[in-house]
RNA sequence: GGGGCCGUGGGGUAGCUUGGUUAUCCUUGUGGCUUUGGGAGCCAUAGACUCCAGUUCAAAUCUGGGCGGCCCCA
C-alpha cells in the first residue's frame, strides 16, 4: 500500500489523532495519541532538564513591530505568518502575529534580562503551539498549520566558542532523544541558501520515510550575533565593555512522533518502542468466562502494574479480535493466558511484529518481560537503521538528473552553483553530513563532503 | 508556484455519462441470542447526497463559486 494511505490509516486506527477537524492543517489529539505525545515529550524534557535548560512559557502573540525587527527572519517567514488584526469588531492599532517560532517574542525579553557576563549562559526552552500558514499540502503530524508540539530551546552565550559548544550539546541531546525513539537519522549542515532565516548556519536531523523521502525531524541553529544585534541583547564583559550575546536555538516538533510511527510500522499498523508506548503490555485472557484464567490475569496485572504500563483486556469479545485491536495501537508485548498456561504455570508472550510465541514461567515474569522489551528496543533500532541505509544509494550526477526513488549520497564541494546543478533533476540538496567522509564533488570534482540529495517532505 | 482528480451515514463505497417514486453494498454503533487459542455467526435497530448560488416542472446527478481532501510536476 502506498505510504500516504498507510500513514493516515495507522493514525486513525491507532487512535492517535482525528484528522476531521474543520480547519485545514489542524488536528485533534485523541486520548491514546495524547499519552504517546506526553511520553515522547517527557523524554525530551528529561534530557533538557538534566543539561541545565530551564522551561519557560512565552505568549503566543507577538506585536508586529517586534516581529519585523530582524530583516532576514521576516523575509524568510513572512508569507507563513497568521495575523490577528481585530479585537472584537475593532481593528487593532498594532497587529499581532501568531508566533511561527518564538525568537521575536523571546528576544526582546532577553534584552532586558541580559546585563552582565554573569547572566550568561541562558538556556531556556518551551513546548508550545506555533502557527504557520502552509500553502503546500498539509498532512497530519508532518505538515500542519498549527504545530501543537513545538519544543524550542533558546540560548545566549558570552562567546562564539560557547555558542558553538552549545550547538554540539544540542546535537548530542537530539541524538540521544532519537536513539530512545529508535528513529534513525542523518545529521547534516543545510546548504547556505536553505538555512533558518537569520541564522549563521543550520544543522538538521533528517530521517527517511518508507516512501524514500527525507523528513526533517530536528533543527539546530547557530544564530551568532545576528539577533542579538537586532534585539539589542548585550552584556558587560569583565573588561567593562559591552558585547552582543552569541545565540543558538534548536527545535523538535510532532514530526518526531510522526517519525516513530512511520518508521516502525507494518501492514497492521503502528509498532511502538516500549519506552514510549502508552500501553507496553496487554494481557489477553483466552476465555473471559473461566474464573481461573481471569484470576491469573488479574494477579499478573497487579504484579506488573507498578513496573510497566499494562492493560488487562476483560472485554467479552473473541481473543483474535483483541489481538488485532492492540496491534493497531502498537502495543509492544501481549500476554496470552488460557487453559494451557494455567496447567503449565507459564505465560505465552508475543512480541508485536512477530508471529512467534514464547512461553515464560510466571515466576520472575516481570524481570523476563523487562528483558524482552530491552531486546525489542534494540532490534527495532537496528532494523530501522538498516532500512534507512537501504533507502540511500551512492549517486553520480547523472543519477540526480534522472532520479529514481532514492536518497542519493554524493560528494559536494559546498559551492552554490554545484549544489543547484544537483537539484536540476527535481531533487533537493539536503546538506552535507556532519562528521561525514571527504568525497570529491559530483559536479566539479573539487574536494567535497559526503552529502545527500533527494525528495523531501 | 503550476497542473490534474475528488467530495454520498462514524469509516470505505455504488448510483452521476442519459436529471424522475423509498439512494446500493461492506464496515462501524446500539439491544439481544450465541461464541471464545488470530478480525465468528444470527435477529432487531440507528445513521448520508460538502456548502452557496444557478438551470429545470423536477438536481446526489447538469453549470459556476466557496470550503475541504488527494495526486503529480517545479
Amino acid at each position: 500500500m502506498d505510504f500516504s494511505r498507510w500513514f493516515k490509516r495507522a493514525l486513525e486506527q491507532g487512535e492517535i489523532i482525528d484528522s476531521r477537524y474543520p480547519v485545514k492543517g489542524t488536528y485533534v489529539w485523541l486520548p491514546y495519541g495524547f499519552r504517546l505525545r506526553n511520553l515522547v515529550i517527557g523524554g525530551l524534557r528529561e534530557l533538557l532538564d538534566e543539561s541545565d535548560h530551564d522551561e519557560v512559557l512565552f505568549p503566543t502573540l507577538v506585536p508586529r513591530d517586534e516581529f519585523m525587527v530582524e530583516e532576514e527572519h521576516v523575509e524568510g517567514l513572512g508569507e507563513e505568518v497568521y495575523w490577528v488584526t481585530k479585537g472584537g469588531s475593532k481593528d487593532l492599532e498594532m497587529p499581532l502575529a501568531l508566533r511561527p517560532t518564538s525568537e521575536t517574542s523571546m528576544y526582546p525579553m532577553l534584552s532586558l534580562w541580559v546585563r552582565s557576563h554573569s547572566d550568561l549562559p541562558i538556556k531556556i526552552y518551551q513546548i508550545v503551539s506555533v502557527f504557520r500558514y502552509e500553502t503546500k499540502h498539509t498532512r497530519p503530524l508532518i505538515r500542519v498549520r498549527e504545530l501543537t508540539t513545538f519544543k524550542e530551546a533558546h540560548t545566549a552565550h558570552a562567546s562564539a566558542e560557547n555558542a558553538e559548544a552549545q550547538v554540539g550539546e544540542a546535537i548530542s541531546i537530539y541524538s540521544n532523544f532519537f536513539d530512545r525513539l529508535c528513529v534513525p537519522y542523518l545529521i547534516m549542515k543545510r546548504p547556505d541558501w536553505d538555512k533558518f532565516p537569520g541564522a549563521l548556519y543550520t544543522i538538521t536531523f533528517d530521517t527517511i520515510f518508507p516512501d524514500r523521502r527525507s523528513v526533517q525531524i530536528g533543527t539546530v541553529h547557530n544564530l551568532g550575533q545576528n539577533f542579538s544585534r537586532s534585539y539589542d541583547i548585550k552584556y558587560e564583559n569583565k573588561e567593562g565593555s559591552w558585547e552582543y550575546a552569541y545565540q543558538t536555538c534548536y527545535g523538535i516538533s510532532e514530526r518526531a512522533i510522526a517519525a516513530v510511527i512511520a518508521i516502525h510500522g507494518d501492514t497492521t499498523g503502528m509498532i511502538l518502542p516500549p519506552r514510549i508506548a502508552p500501553v507496553q503490555i496487554v494481557i489477553v485472557p483466552v476465555d473471559v468466562n473461566d474464573p481461573t484464567i481471569m484470576e491469573t490475569c488479574g494477579s499478573e496485572e497487579k504484579e506488573l502494574k507498578d513496573e510497566v504500563r499494562i492493560e488487562f483486556d476483560e472485554r467479552d469479545i473473541r481473543p483474535g479480535a483483541k489481538y488485532y485491536y492492540w496491534e493497531r495501537r502498537g502495543v509492544p508485548l501481549r500476554l496470552e493466558v488460557g487453559p494451557k498456561e494455567i496447567e503449565s504455570g507459564e505465560i505465552t508472550v508475543v512480541r508485536r511484529g512477530e508471529k512467534k510465541r514464547q512461553k515464560m514461567p510466571i515466576e520472575g515474569l516481570t524481570k523476563s518481560l523487562e528483558k524482552v522489551m530491552e531486546e525489542m528496543s534494540a532490534d527495532l533500532r537496528k532494523k530501522a537503521w538498516d532500512e534507512m541505509e537501504k533507502r540511500i544509494r551512492d549517486g553520480k550526477l547523472e543519477d540526480l538528473a534522472n532520479p529514481k526513488d532514492y536518497i542519493y549520497r554524493v560528494g559536494w564541494c559546498g559551492k552554490e552553483d554545484c549544489g543547484l546543478k544537483m537539484e536540476e533533476g527535481g531533487l533537493k540538496l539536503l546538506g552535507s553530513a556532519v562528521n561525514g567522509k571527504k568525497v570529491k564533488c559530483a559536479v566539479c570534482g573539487d574536494e567535497g563532503m559526503e552529502s545527500y540529495v533527494g525528495r523531501s517532505y
